[in-house]
DNA sequence: TTGACAATACGAAACTCTTCGTATATCTTT
DNA sequence: AAAGATATACGAAGAGTTTCGTATTGTCAA
């Protein structure tokens, strides 16, 4: 059971189908030619490597076939980040977390939420 | 004037002379060999093409190069951290933050220098 | 100055990823 | 059932990265 980490053009797909659920390699690729130009043969290849690859599942049914995502957004996202913190940060969540705080724009919303969170983490501490 | 993304492995690097400073690939390599198993070749080869990039300068007085960073650890990582909130979080810091948060062991200093922080963001606005 | 040693330069192999052209299969419409 | 449209399958090109073998260059000591 091992486990792929998506390239940025998965991570790509893989937030449409989240977003959108099943989906065929038309729409799939619809909304990708939103942002930029790709050939529709492109998209489907990408759908066929990530469904060998484990990423996503799909329904082979009818002619058209549908994509679905297999792997849960909140996971893969903790597997990104903690790759990210290994090579980018050395391994340090914190240095991450402050500097993407102190490089970024914050309502006072956001700030409050956040402060949230942390009286939640003290709590369980 | 532009600008490479470091690689996994360039980032290896690059953490070793933000560290050290100028440094000959022999000494690199044996750094990285603390780690895992590189040839000698394989760093000096690295090293060359980050100097082609524009991520290194190295000093070619001698028999022996020394290389040192040409690229600010912050701002290095800025870019990485705005690339990768692009790709994995649809553009949201804040989404970053608080997944990176709730996701790693937080100590009660961590979590103070971070409430510092807030509170000087929330002065700012 | 020549031999030994250490460093650099060069090039190619292996791998992954993205892209797309072309072939094949399937469905729909008349 | 045949024609046309739409989908999938296949394969290969091109780019970038990592790896390392081998050749070349440079240094120092005997």
């Amino acid at each position: 059971m091992s486990r792929y980490k998506p390239t940025d053009a998965e991570m790509e797909i893989l937030h449409i189908l989240w977003e959108k659920g099943s989906s065929s390699v038309r729409e799939i690729n619809d909304i990708l030619n939103h942002r930029r130009e790709v050939g529709y043969t492109t998209t489907l290849k990408l759908l066929q490597i990530m469904f060998e690859k484990g990423l996503a599942r799909r329904d082979s049914g009818a002619k058209t076939h549908f994509y679905t995502a297999a792997v849960r957004e909140h996971d893969t996202k903790n597997h990104l980040i903690s790759d990210f913190v290994n090579v980018a940060f050395r391994g340090s969540a914190m240095s991450l977390v402050m500097q993407a705080l102190g490089n970024s724009e914050t309502s006072k919303e956001e700030l409050d939420e956040l402060k949230d969170l942390i009286s939640k983490l003290e709590q369980n501490s």
